[in-house]
Formats: C-alpha cells, structure tokens, sequence
RNA sequence: CGGGCUGUGGCGCAGUUUGGUUAGCGCGUCGGUCUGGGGGACCGAAGGUCGGAGGUUCAAAUCCUCUCAGCCCGACCA
C-alpha cells in the first residue's frame, strides 16, 4: 500500500525509472550515481506563492548561507534548483523537533530517543508517524533489503493492501486470523480486509505460472502491514500497521525451496551484516503457518519479546519455543512398586507435596496442566519441576488456539479441581506426555480426586500415553543438547524470519505448472519477512548510549554533521560553506548546523540524533585552518587540516557505508 | 481479555486526599538586548474546552456515575 501522505507521481518516465515500492523516489545517496533530469513539474514540490508564508524576518534579515546550486530563493522560501537535485540539509530549515524530555509513558530506549530526536510522534497506540530524520532511517534499511533481495534475483512487486474476504477464506484464513485482522465493510456490505501479509495473494498470481520452466521464482514486496495487535508496545518494536519486506519463492521440488531457503538465510545474513545488527539465527516455530525449518533472525535486546536459548561455547542457538537440552538423570528406587492412593488433605501444589510426609520431590512428581486445544481438553504432563512451553504443546499437537482449561472445565473432566489431577486412569483427555518422563518409575501425581494422591506411578505402566512431546521449556544454565556446556537465555528483538511453508497456500490458491513429465504439480512455498520499521528500532535499541543514539553509517540519516560554533563568525561560515559544497559534491550526506543557537545546544543535538560524523567549526582551530572531527562512537576529537577534512571524512563514511 | 497506573498549554510535571480568587512551575516557542566551544542571562509576550459526557453543589481540575484514550505487567501474537 502507498503510505498516506507521501508523493504521488504519475509521471512514467520518472517511476519507472526510480520509484521505490511505494511510489516515492527515494533518497538518492549512492556516490556513484546522479539522477537524470527530471521534468520540473512532476515531483519537485515547491509552495504555491500563496503558500508560502514568507517570515518578515527572511527579507529583513537575508541569509548568510548560500545553497551550491541553487538559483536563489523563490519568494523567500529557500529550493534546492540545480542539475543535482540533493535535499536541502541546512538544520535552520529542516523540521527536526528534539525534544529535552521524552514523552513519560515512553520505556524502551528506542521509543524515547526516536521520539527526543524528532524522528517519529505517536498519532496512537501502535500507529507512529514517521518525521523526515525518522524517514531518512527508514529508507535507507529499506534501501539495504532492497538491494540484497535484488541481489538474490528477487523480483519487487506492489500489491494491494486491502484484500477481499474471499481470498482469505480460499486459504482457510479468513477464520483462522481472529481478531488480528483488521477487517471491514464496503457499501455493498462486502466483507474486506487490510492484509496482514501476502500468501494468498501472491499465491494468487502464481497461478499464472504455468511451466516448470517458469521456475524458480522469487518474489517480494515491502509494504504497509496491518495487524490488530491486542498490545502494541515499546514505540516502533511492536504497532498496528508497519513496512515489512515479505518475500515467497515458489520452487517445483523441496530440492529447489531448500536451495531458495539458502539464499535468504545467506541474504539476510548480510542485510544484518549491513545494518550492523547482531542478529543470531535461531531454530524456531513456525507457529500457526505450518511449514518446517523456521529460522529466526534474532537481536539481543532487553526490549524484546523473545528468549532465545544460546550456547556460547558450540553455537547452539534455538527460541525458547524450540530449545532443548540435556537433563542429569533423576534416580528413581529400582524397584517399581505398586499403585498406591493416599490421602494428602490440603496438598494441591508441587512443593507442598514435596514437603508432605509420604510424599516426593518435586523431580519425582508428575505435574498435569490441563489445557484446552482448539476446543479439545488435553493434559500435558511434566516432571514437577518442569515448567510447559505452550508453543511447544501447540506445536506439538497442531492447533492453532490454545489456553488453560478454566478450573470448572477442568473439574468436569478430570473429577477433580487443579492441585489433585494426574494422568493415571483419564477418560476424555488427550494425554500429551513430556519426553523427559520416558521411563521413569515410583513417581507421584494426583489422583484426580481432591485431597488423595498416587505413588508408585510408572509411566510406561500407569500412564496411557496418547503423545510423546518435547513440552519442557528450557532454563538458564541447564546442558547444551550439542556440546553439554551451560546454555543461557537472552532477550531478543525477532528482525527477521524465514520459514518453508510448504504447499498450503499453492493448494489453497489453485496453483499448479506442468513439469518436464507433463505431469501436474504443484510448487511449494518458502516465506521470508523482515520488519523494516521494527529494524530500525532494533539498531536504535543496539546503538544508543546515555547522550541519544549513534546510527550506523549505514543507516544514519546523515552521514556527517558540520556544527559551526558561532555562525556569527564569518570564517566560520565561510569554511563551513566551502566543506558542506565540497562534500554534497563528494556525495556525503552532510547535514550543515547553520542554525544560531549556543554550542552547547548544537553538541547534544547533534548526539542525540546520532549523526556518526561531526565536523566542528569553530574559531578556536579554524585561525590555525584547523577544524575538529569526532565520531559519535568514541566522542574522541581530532584535529585536522580543512584542506584534508573532506577526503577524509569522505574516506571514512565510504568505507562505513 | 485480567491486573495496575495515568490523562492539566508543544514536552515534563504540581495542584485532586480536605470543592472556594484570575489553574501554577520547569523546559520549549515568539519578540528584544546582552552573549557565543557543552542545553547561557535578562526583559517582554503568546499559548490551557484541566480527555469526554452527565450529575451533585451557591461554587468542580478537585466529589459521584458513565465513557474514551494512553502506558506498564500478564494472557495473546508469522
């Protein structure tokens, strides 16, 4: 979908050459590229005289700065004219609205440094307008997973953002989504919805393909995505409507999706590689997509939502919905004794029973969490002091909901309320035993009637096992399934995920081609996304110290800052001038602090918003023809010659990009 | 959906318990003077339906009822 309030263009010649996906011409920043001329009145917006309000103080008091190119200014309003058409970075004329203080219900740092350095405002809960610094960030991650899809011989396509219910409910969807849909109604009454992602309507191209000849194919689109969140939080890491590049590749055999699923794991490794992000891949779930071999692309971050199971001595590194390790064995007495029931009055927890006279402990009791799976009661035992993963018992049963049975449904079942139930003798129930109870004897459980208890429980014996599952969650320091080193769990930002889908959607859509037999069949998928917006607060989390946030070359809305000190001094300007020209020249990204405010003010502006280069200006170096060069990283400051200042700096920034 | 908290100029907050002049403070903004290497000083100014609706009262930011919104925790979640 074209974002509201953007650029339109109907200009052809313009849009084919340059358009981005959403119909915006995009930041031109490349060193080695210059755009052709464009027809003046397409996409150079300029104010209408009428418009534009022209201060008094600009006629009274003209400027001292002058623009390289430029024809001058049009009835007061300063336009960038000329054969190189960059944007006008001078501060005094941008609208970077820094804040001193950050909005008071704002936690993660990403949320208040984005919001403190003007690059986005919340319009509301998980819907953020993006400021021209926002983006400029924006664009240029875009840009990076743009030209790494490219270079994997992806091809960008622009779909629709609203989709009709019927492609939905072709792929079973249309129930499926829940709530997480938004969904409305036209004034015909047809049912509509804003696209969540894009299977099926992807799929619903391919059908055009016809030929095992026509494939493999690679397709993506980065797009607005709309997910009625039930809590959106922590600024752009989790909203209502974001960019996201999705990508599906469409293959004839698993030969060819294993070998797309390749090239995605190895382009994604270099977007992250691009945006300086650490991010780990990661065994995951594919949750309610179905498909296997799900990986995800994870960033350490205390402002994340995922936990993410790593072994730092072999590599090991699974989601906590995945993850598995390797336990000490527990002893039980050799020999198996024989089903007893015992009275335990007012025993209905794990420790109690532990500590209860004829009781065990709590790695030879057997827990039973009953749980209600796509309508069905299942009871998932564990070992006492195990904790569920309820991705991994969803996963494990293939259903799509899943919660626990409230203590009425629970009582209904089992005959008992939750503190007496175990798996001996159930009727009606789904019994989901956890892989590392296999074997074990003379264990303890409830038994499904208050205030009473079993012992002597053997699992192969007592328990009729419907499925055996791995259903344990991992915790911190227990065995590396790999190596047997101390695992250790981190928080972490989901960037990226890549997963085989499989033939759901091509089945559901109606896609087949003839392969070489003149056989029908039909291709499978592979799905690939990566949240842009969510990136790009993912290298604000990553890169951030006490004084605001330190971009990435790469991404930084402007590769370079030239803070004059006192624009009231001429040499400064005069020399300041001559660098901004030199280096716009040069293809940097320079922003000029040409505004009259205090040094101080210009210092932690320019820190806030994380400009990774600053040039300073000022008169104490520049009688010497010196100027002062700080990265914001390392805030050390050189001094260097200005004849040399441009190559230099144009050095380190092309080899930061 | 459950629990907790919060809505007062652009931002951050006080005032609400115990109703009572013209609703304050800091920052920011605008004009001016001085200043000019780490958010400077002084003078002057603009800017507020106290989230909304209804009610109680001589009188409501303050009390009552309803409602809307936002944030945090949990649940949930390609």
């Amino acid at each position: 979908m074209e974002p509201a309030g953007r650029t339109r263009c109907s200009n052809p010649s313009w849009r084919a050459r340059s358009a981005t996906a959403s119909g915006r011409p995009s930041i031109e920043l490349a060193p080695t590229w210059s755009p052709a001329p464009i027809p003046a009145a397409c996409c150079t917006w300029r104010p209408p005289a009428s418009t534009c309000a022209t201060p008094s103080s600009w006629s009274r008091r003209p400027s001292i700065w002058t623009e390289p190119a430029a024809a001058g200014a049009r009835n007061g309003c300063p336009v960038d004219t000329g054969p190189v058409r960059l944007p006008l970075m001078r501060w005094s004329k941008l609208f970077i609205p820094t804040l001193r203080d950050a909005p008071g219900d704002a936690e993660a740092a990403s949320h208040r440094l984005l919001v403190r350095g003007g690059f986005m405002r919340q319009l509301h809960a998980g819907h953020y307008s993006l400021l021209p610094l926002g983006l400029r960030v924006h664009d240029k991650v875009e840009r990076i997973v743009r030209e790494e899809m490219n270079a994997i011989g992806a091809q960008e396509f622009l779909l629709p953002a609203m989709h009709p219910a019927s492609v939905w409910e072709q792929s079973g969807r249309w129930q499926l989504m829940g709530d997480e849909m938004f969904r409305l109604t036209d004034r015909k009454g047809a049912d509509l919805a804003l696209g969540m992602t894009h299977e099926e309507v992807i799929a619903g191209i391919a059908t055009e393909v016809s030929s095992y000849r026509m494939l493999p194919q690679l397709w993506y689109q980065i797009q607005w995505k709309f997910r009625d969140e039930p809590r959106p939080k922590a600024g752009l890491l989790r909203v209502r409507e974001f960019a996201m590049k999705d990508s599906y590749s469409f293959d004839i055999d698993e030969a060819g999706l294993d070998a797309s699923f390749d090239l995605h794991h190895d382009a994604y490794v270099r977007i992250f590689e691009r945006l300086s992000l650490p991010a780990i891949p990661v065994e995951a779930s594919s949750g309610a997509m179905g498909g296997s071999d799900s990986i995800e692309f994870m960033v350490p971050s205390p402002a994340g939502e995922d936990d993410v199971v790593r072994c730092v001595a072999c590599g090991y590194a699974a989601n906590i919905e995945r993850a598995t390790s390797q336990l000490e064995p527990v002893a039980d007495p050799a020999e198996a004794a024989a089903l007893e029931r015992f009275a335990t009055p007012g025993v209905v927890t794990i420790a109690a029973l532990a500590a209860f006279e004829g009781g065990a402990p709590a790695d030879r009791q057997l827990k039973s969490l009953i749980m209600v799976a796509d309508g069905e009661m299942v009871a998932a035992v564990l070992r006492g002091d195990h904790q569920l993963n309820l991705q991994k018992l969803s996963d494990a049963l293939g259903v799509a909901a899943i919660r626990p049975a409230e203590p009425e449904e629970t009582e209904a079942a089992l005959g008992a309320k939750p503190g007496s139930l175990g798996p001996v003798d159930v009727s009606g129930v789904r019994v989901v035993v956890d892989r590392a109870l296999e074997g074990r004897t003379n264990m303890v459980t409830g038994a499904n009637a208050d205030g009473f208890h079993l012992r002597g429980v053997s699992i192969e014996r007592d328990v009729q096992v419907d499925l055996w599952a791995d259903l344990r969650e991992v915790s911190a320091g227990e065995a590396c399934p790999n190596c047997g080193r101390p695992l250790e769990i981190v928080r972490c930002i989901e960037a990226g995920h890549i997963f085989k889908l499989g033939r759901k959607y091509t089945e559901a859509m109606g896609v087949t081609v003839l392969d070489e037999d003149g056989k029908t069949r039909v291709p499978i998928m592979g799905s690939y996304g990566i949240g842009i917006g969510r990136g790009v607060a993912a290298i604000a989390e990553t890169f951030h110290d006490d004084n605001g946030l330190m971009w990435p070359v790469a991404v930084a809305p402007y590769e370079v800052v030239i803070t004059v000190v006192n624009v009231k001094d001429e040499a400064s300007t005069a020399a300041a001038q001559a660098l901004y020209d030199e280096l716009r020249a040069a293809h940097v990204d320079v922003l000029l602090d040409d505004r009259n405010a205090r040094a101080g003010v210009k210092f932690a502006d320019a820190e806030l918003i994380g400009i990774p280069f600053r040039i300073t200006i000022g008169p104490r170096t520049l009688g010497d023809g010196e100027v002062e060069l700080t990265p914001r990283r390392t805030g050390d400051t050189t001094v260097v010659a200005i004849e040399a200042i441009a190559a230099e700096v144009t050095a380190l920034v092309a080899d930061a990009r």
